[in-house]
RNA sequence: GGGUCGCUAGCUCAGCGGUAGAGCACUCGGCUUUUAACCGAUUGGUCUUGGGUUCGAAUCCCAGGCGACCCA
């Protein structure tokens, strides 16, 4: 082989050279099948008991990629990594001669690199240093891996390389892809959950004319044959309602929402959410169900209710507290809101104790939830139900039974975040065009996070909701929670970033 | 939007005004019990981009790009 540097065109260009000897040799680099016995974990489970130095003839295939080697001038040593977990390939010159020929052993040697995807077939035996081992028979090779993986050792920790090729973060960083393997537990789990109860999953609209069911910038679309403007929906609730009216009891969609909105640790543009209705239910019954969707969820990852999150314990065992938003606010800042006679005593009081951005609110229930939002929020570590909502930011709950200025709604904070939304849900058609009517005015004034009235929303209620209960959780939040991650882009396989290279524009 | 930090070999990082480095990976040689194998020899660079200062810039200054964290 020609003298090669080591510059990344240069190893590529080795390993496509690497590729095409093995085709002259009548070995696609590139195979179309292959017949596995054997996952790495079944076979260390299966041999666990296997004594050090103990081999058995039981013939096993296995297939997965190299992760390492370790070469001997007769015996090689590879690390072979598939879905399930790792075994070792014990390479000794002999064996393969006999299996496959003189020249395997030199071309096990040259022609496979790190990241290839191998087949080998061979027997068991734990070597005498203890690492249960295939010893190899006969090897193929399945993909042929033309770029080099990170540093066997640090593996690849640049945050930026990470998001952007997560495909190398999962292949190099196996807790990687346990976060994902959780993720799917998690999103598994409250669909087993909810359809035992007797929910039924839903699809609604993701291009809708009218964005809604939350305050939020939607994401415009066009759509070229009927020639109009559509958003990407920033909720389900819209929807998941129209389908209360026509008679389905209890349903629920877990998908993609898209906002339009800056990118945090905790915000990504499009994210998940499960919204759940339940007709005849009320708020209070949400919160049960909202503690037993998490806790299903968390039993189901962890085993347990007691977990860890960036070194706090969180224990989730239920019930879990519940505060209304009025005494929250008095417990952290001393200020009793029911007793404040008017918009400007609200301010001052604020003020007082270090609230900003007042400047928005124009009535006193939006100063309670920018108080309650900066000073509250941030302490409510342990599993947390704020209750009753100032009525003029919940535009799609019914009103308090017996609170006036107020709804029924609650939302969840667990480690400080939001992670549920939930109302008793606003059934009054007419209620609910004054709300929506207001919101429309705001839009018109140039709230850019208010939307205009959902006509059909409305005369779906005119036929008749029957009352509900409704309840939002953030999925990306909980799979957080449950995997100890701290920034949602660790639980979002391909989070949102700016292309590399792109120049700038404004 | 503001602030702080980062961007140097495929990866992880040093170098901070005077000839661009190390470890791992790669290539070659040796080696039949390794698991960050080991030993020896090579090879590998638009130092994020563009300007500027300077005899001389990876290094200092200005502007841009991308990212991380904090604040709003």
């Amino acid at each position: 082989m020609a003298d090669v540097g080591a510059t990344g065109a240069e190893i590529r260009a080795t390993r496509i050279e690497k590729a095409k000897t093995l085709q002259v040799q009548g070995m696609t680099p590139y195979a179309y099948r292959w017949e596995r016995t054997h996952t790495a974990a079944v076979l260390q489970e299966k041999y666990a008991h296997l004594a050090a130095g103990e081999a058995v003839g039981d013939r096993v295939s296995v297939a997965g990629r190299i992760m390492a080697r370790r070469i001997f001038g007769k015996l090689a040593f590879f690390t072979l990594q598939d879905d399930s977990g790792t075994i070792q390939l014990y390479l000794d010159k002999q064996t393969i001669t006999q299996g496959m020929g003189e020249a395997a052993f030199a071309d096990l040697k040259h022609l496979t690199d790190v990241g290839d995807i191998l087949g080998a077939v061979g027997t068991l035996k734990r070597t005498e240093k203890g690492e249960l081992s295939v010893v190899v028979e006969s090897y193929t090779m399945l993909t042929k891996s033309l770029l080099p993986l990170p540093d066997k050792w640090h593996g690849l920790t640049d945050v930026e390389k990470r998001y952007r090729q997560r495909y190398v973060d999962l292949i190099v960083n196996p807790q990687v892809r346990d976060t994902f393997r959780k993720r799917a537990l998690i999103t598994a789990a409250i669909r087993r959950y909810l359809n035992e109860q007797g929910f039924i999953e839903v699809e609604t609209p993701v291009l809708q004319t009218e964005a809604g069911g939350a305050e939020a910038r939607p994401f415009i679309t066009y759509h070229n044959t009927l020639e109009m403007q559509l958003y990407l929906r920033i909720a389900t609730e819209l929807h998941l309602k129209r389908l209360v009216v026509g008679g389905f009891e209890k349903v629920y969609e877990l998908g993609r929402i898209f906002r339009n909105e800056g990118i945090s640790t905790k915000h990504n543009p499009e994210f998940t959410s499960i919204e759940v209705y339940q007709a005849y239910a009320d708020y209070h019954d949400m919160m049960a169900l909202t503690e037993a969707i998490i806790t299903t969820a968390a039993k189901e990852v962890l085993g347990t209710l007691k977990i860890p999150y960036q070194g706090q314990t969180i224990d989730l065992t239920p019930p879990w507290r519940r505060v209304t938003m009025y005494d929250a606010v008095a417990e952290v800042t001393g200020i009793d809101f029911r007793q404040l006679g008017d918009l400007t005593a609200a301010k001052q009081a604020a003020q007082k104790v270090g609230v900003k951005d007042l400047d928005a609110c124009d009535t006193i229930g939006r100063v309670l939830n920018e108080v309650f939002e900066q000073t509250v929020e941030p302490t409510l570590i342990q599993p947390t139900f704020v209750l009753d909502y100032p009525v003029e930011i919940s535009p799609l709950a019914k009103a308090h039974r017996s609170q006036p200025g107020l709804v029924e709604r609650f939302e969840l904070f667990i480690v400080g975040r939001e992670h549920a939304n939930s109302f008793s849900e606003l059934t009054d058609p007419l209620d609910q065009r004054q709300r929506l009517e207001e919101q429309a005015r705001r839009k018109a004034a140039g709230d850019l996070e208010a939307h205009g009235v959902d006509e059909d929303f409305l005369t779906a209620l005119e036929y008749g909701m029957p009352p509900t209960g409704g309840l939002g959780i953030g999925i990306d939040r909980l799979v957080m929670l449950l995997t100890d991650s701290p920034s949602i882009r660790d639980v979002i396989a391909f989070p949102l970033l700016r292309p590399e290279g792109t120049t700038g524009q404004l």
